[in-house]
RNA sequence: GGGGGGAUACCGAAGCGGUCAAACGGGGCAGACUGUAAAUCUGUUGGCUCAGCCUUCGGAGGUUCGAAUCCUCCUCCCCCCA
């Protein structure tokens, strides 16, 4: 993998670069589609590709291992022939399921005892099984496994925490140098920062994975519940730390506008399952804020999804259509909306790389973040 | 023609003398969702000058301190037998 810069903003930390992989370039700032059990949710891949224009999509470690599992996975030859996508592909190590499935599984030193959501069974979770999962999957980039802190969260436990993600890094990237790639193309490992919502935590983390020299680096534990600024504040420090000269990936973030901010700040690339998760549930994003399609407003308005939407949907389906899509529960409405939201996403990521390159991404940015965030 | 059952809020359906503006579903309306246990979850759903008051349980009377609940008549619906 190799990652090279192509511009910087002047007034803020923004850039623009390319990051290269056996299956292709990735253009920075990039969005990410999440994809945790092999598919986006309601899109094909063909609209993943073609439509939304995607150049990278995740999968995750925790979901793949336990269905389909390994045995299949290595039988497909990994998961891009299995799921037909053929450019790059990020795979999460179950770090975020440390958190979000907290009351179902137990952490210590060695790793974490998970007990499946499918069936109750039992599975162990360490460095050398993540990287080793990662292997049989086949992502181009795989995450090192951590813990995902919860928000809020005490110091103490910040602490120890972000020290045992550390000590699990040092033995995901001697397990990972340890194996090789299964499919005949390589893989990238990235480090994750921790350290909760504590400066001298971030910036100790920062520091940690920094010298790692890795060939992209993430920040974790954000966006789970502290607020904006917050988030804003511990971006700006440990991008500030993290290396100039490689990707830096913003773990689950965001919004619109988070992405904007955060872009701002220096981060190159983003996954979040807000498109996919809240177009299921009837919010569409567009450049002139947030439409709950849902809503009665919406019932007499034949006017198309997006008149400006870069998606084939946006001016195929008038909104009342989609809205009646989504009382009468038909699953094309999640389809639809699926796709406009993703579509808009990779729109806004290619629009403020273009800004960067041009030079004018902060005013542009400012701009934009006031419609945004605007309820239509 | 004879016998039986039923009419409850937008719909379906509990309630069978006071704690009933009325359970529960559905529908409606609104909100939430950030490395996906989510095509999910939450709130709300008679009116108002709202810690109280007013109108409501097919219609009209009546019994009672008090009725969606008991009685009488009426209207309509369903089932069975001729």
């Amino acid at each position: 993998m190799k990652f090279n810069l192509k511009g910087k903003d002047k007034k803020s930390s923004a850039r623009a670069g390319e990051i290269i992989t056996d299956h292709g370039k990735i253009q920075t700032p990039i969005f990410m589609p999440v994809g945790t059990a092999g598919s986006v949710k309601a899109v094909h891949m063909k609209d993943v590709k073609d439509d939304v224009k995607a150049q990278i999509i995740l999968g995750n470690t925790y979901h793949l291992y336990l269905r389909p599992g390994l045995k299949v996975m290595e039988q497909a030859g990994g998961l891009h022939k299995f799921n037909g996508w053929d450019r790059p592909i990020l795979t999460d190590s179950g770090g975020y399921q440390v958190y979000s499935l907290s009351d179902r599984r137990k952490l210590d030193e060695s790793g974490v005892v998970f007990q499946s959501h499918i069936d109750g069974s039992r599975h162990n979770f360490n460095p050398e099984s993540v990287m080793d999962i990662q292997r049989t999957i086949g992502a181009d980039i795989v995450m090192a496994f951590d813990e995902c802190t919860p928000y809020p969260c005490d110091y103490d436990y910040a602490k120890n925490s972000m020290e045992i993600t550390h000590r699990w890094l040092d033995r995901c990237i001697t397990h990972f140098n340890n194996t090789e790639p299964k499919y005949g193309y390589s893989q990238a490992l990235f480090p994750i920062v921790q350290g909760s919502t504590y400066r001298d935590l971030r910036k100790i983390s920062a520091e940690t994975i920094a010298s790692k020299n890795a060939e992209g680096n993430a920040i974790g534990g954000l966006s789970v519940g502290e607020p904006h600024e917050m988030m804003y504040e511990m971006t700006e420090l440990v991008c500030g730390i993290l290396p100039e000269d490689k990707p830096r990936y913003l773990m689950g973030v965001g919004t619109p506008a988070n992405l904007l901010e955060s872009i701002s700040l220096g981060v190159d690339m983003f996954d979040c399952v807000m498109p996919t998760r809240n177009g299921r549930n009837g919010m569409l994003f567009t450049k002139n804020g947030i439409i709950n399609i849902k809503n009665q407003k919406w019932m007499h308005d034949f006017s198309p999804i997006d008149e400006e939407g870069t998606s084939f949907v946006d001016t195929q389906y008038t909104k009342a259509y989609l809205r009646h899509m989504f009382v009468a529960k038909e699953m094309l409405g999640a389809m639809i909306a699926s796709l406009h939201n993703l579509s808009f996403y990779l729109w806004l990521v290619a629009e403020a790389r273009n800004h960067i390159l041009k030079g004018d991404f902060s005013e542009w940015k400012n701009m934009m973040v006031k419609k945004l965030v605007q309820r239509l």
